[in-house]
DNA sequence: TTGTATGCGTTATCAT
DNA sequence: ATGATAACGCATACAA
């Protein structure tokens, strides 16, 4: 056996990193000039900021975070909390989030809720004293996590939350509704609806915007063609077997999330229905997975890598307001998955409609 | 405007939350008992023991990780560094580590590098110092991440890396090997290879496999149908339709991750091509993509949920090395996009190699 | 504009 | 087994 290289793999112990007080003797100045510099404030002379630069660059200083924390009461970590549901949407908010954490001195620290989970929440907060906490949907529906948040002190941004801070919703339900106009003016009349998890206020609105599309061509009285899934693809695909086994089959599901809508197609393989030839299929989020499946998925889009690096913008107190050109539009994404109602299927329309009901 | 709910949205100011001095006055007892009982020191009595629970219990305190970070010289992060490739295998891992550091006072950050990155990576470190780093392959595989690590005495674990700490890549060469073997037990005589990035030491391994099945068979000296992805979905669907043009055809393509091969898959849909029917596909890591394809994906399932969480105890110290029960076992899962070579496939066959060449 | 003393909440060193 | 005191590295009064 290897008689020295057991303990932690190092051998030679560190050099002591530099600190504030390193610095402020290399610059001459003293510790309160270096910590007013790091903290950027106004009161250092443009000849001091120089020295004080030359002798961080010199010695490599990097300020101690822990430090920082310690005196502030607060760390640099936001973070993103999530259910484990909708993937695609997490991966996009985490994205955008990075990107406007890149080169701060903020880090993003992950925290999964299972379901009750205040008493985590409430753990965490008093353990790590996060920046901020960015809490995903279904999460950022849930007033008590906003308030654990608010007894905290701790900021938190509800993501996808009307009367919160995105504007996200309202333009979830009109993208909606664009999308199901769209199919209505190719043809389609017979439109499924895979709606969300029914506490979802987020999947209440696409709903909504669906009811609007039918709504503003008259159609609103007809039989709504509407199953309910959890966002799973399981549950999108159980959803849509229950919808194609109608009859008058549907000749478009819409899904209230891509998951949901892959599982739709996913179906519809299985009952031998072509996509997009007998039927059109379309999400919603826009995630990595809709351009993943054959045919690729039809979606709305919704910039959840801006909403996210907005959100952190505002915890980090850049904008303390969602400035206009912030509000967040979703817009339909037209793709393979959807296309104008085809012969075979308005020939079997009209075959179902001289069928006495 | 509102005059008084400006400021941060907080009205009352927090109840300044316990410390440990306040924990040791009601206990009776001096700080410094508290800490050793926060850090399960074995010198403290029973009875004291009892006596600071109780106290602790009474004034809800929670440990402030800041302090004990500054004191300790280490945070209570556990960084994961990817590059952003193979989201899948991504997510697999943080749900490990996150499975491991429950409950504890840990925390999973995210940290994503872009080429070359070892700055950031040494600003991180040096910033947050923290008690951890995983690396994700492909940058698992580089010395210099390591080094970094190294020099800023932080223990690293790379993920998927043979030197390193983790025992896949031997299983997962095997498993390759068995994969590529079921299909030549089914009747497939022309099998593809979609490969991964050509630096990477995982696809290197995988690649292997695939060569070791076919030599196995006496078929290492037949030309060997191989392309090259970036583990992306599109790089998988060009690969796919260099293989899918040759002729003779490959029966059988298999890709060295899913995303590659659900790739595959829509390269095949593009040409017209069925699977299973007339051409099989098979993916690597069994990602929750595998399963959410049309046909769902056979894929080799590597443990990377298990590898994560392993990772994490490691990193806690509960684990010096790595236990023999921990080592990873890789092993290939059938599913739809994969079946016996079909008649329509085997005359196909025979008829190409009727033809003079 | 710059410096001094003190506090942030915990751990480590030494003593008892 | 337990306690007093000094770090840990930085920020915030407040003074100069």
């Amino acid at each position: 056996m290897a008689p020295d290289h057991r303990h932690h793999g190092r051998m030679t112990p560190l050099t002591p990193r530099p600190t504030m007080d390193d610095v402020a003797r290399i610059a001459g100045v003293s510790k309160k000039t270096i910590s007013r510099f790091i903290n950027n404030s106004p009161d250092v002379s443009a000849a001091m900021r120089a020295r004080v630069e030359a002798a961080i660059a010199q010695l490599g200083f990097v300020p101690n975070a822990q430090a920082r924390a310690l005196a502030l009461r607060r760390s640099f970590l936001v973070a993103l909390v999530h259910d484990g549901s909708d993937r695609g949407v997490r991966e996009a908010v985490e994205t955008g989030m990075l990107r406007a954490m890149e080169g701060s001195e903020l880090a993003l620290v992950l925290l999964p809720l299972r379901r009750g989970g205040t008493a985590e929440l409430r753990a965490f907060l008093d353990r790590h004293a996060p920046a901020g906490v960015v809490l995903l949907p279904p999460l950022s529906e849930r007033g008590d996590l906003a308030a654990v948040c608010d007894a905290a002190g701790t900021r938190c941004i509800r993501l996808g939350h009307d009367g919160g801070d995105s504007a996200a919703d309202g333009t979830a339900r009109t993208a909606m509704a664009d999308l199901v106009r769209w199919l209505l003016d190719n043809g389609h009349r017979r439109i499924g609806l895979i709606g969300g998890p029914e506490d979802s206020r987020a999947a209440r609105q696409r709903e909504l915007g669906y009811q609007d599309a039918l709504a503003s061509r008259g159609l609103n009285r007809g039989p709504w063609l509407v199953a309910s899934g959890d966002n799973s693809f399981t549950s999108g695909m159980e959803a849509a077997c229950l919808l194609l086994e109608l009859s008058p089959r549907p000749t478009a599901i819409v899904a209230c999330n891509d998951e949901m809508a892959a599982g739709a197609l996913a179906a519809a393989a299985g009952m031998g229905i072509a996509v997009p030839g007998a039927l059109s299929v379309a999400g919603f989020d826009d995630t990595p997975l809709a351009t993943m499946t054959v045919p690729p998925l039809a979606s709305v889009h919704v910039p959840w890598d801006r909403l996210g690096h907005d959100a952190v913008m505002r915890l980090a107190g850049a904008a303390s307001a969602p400035s206009p050109e912030t509000v967040a539009q979703a817009r339909p994404v037209l793709r393979a998955s959807v296309a104008p109602i085809g012969e075979a299927a308005r020939a079997d329309l009209a075959a179902q409609a001289a069928i006495p009901r």
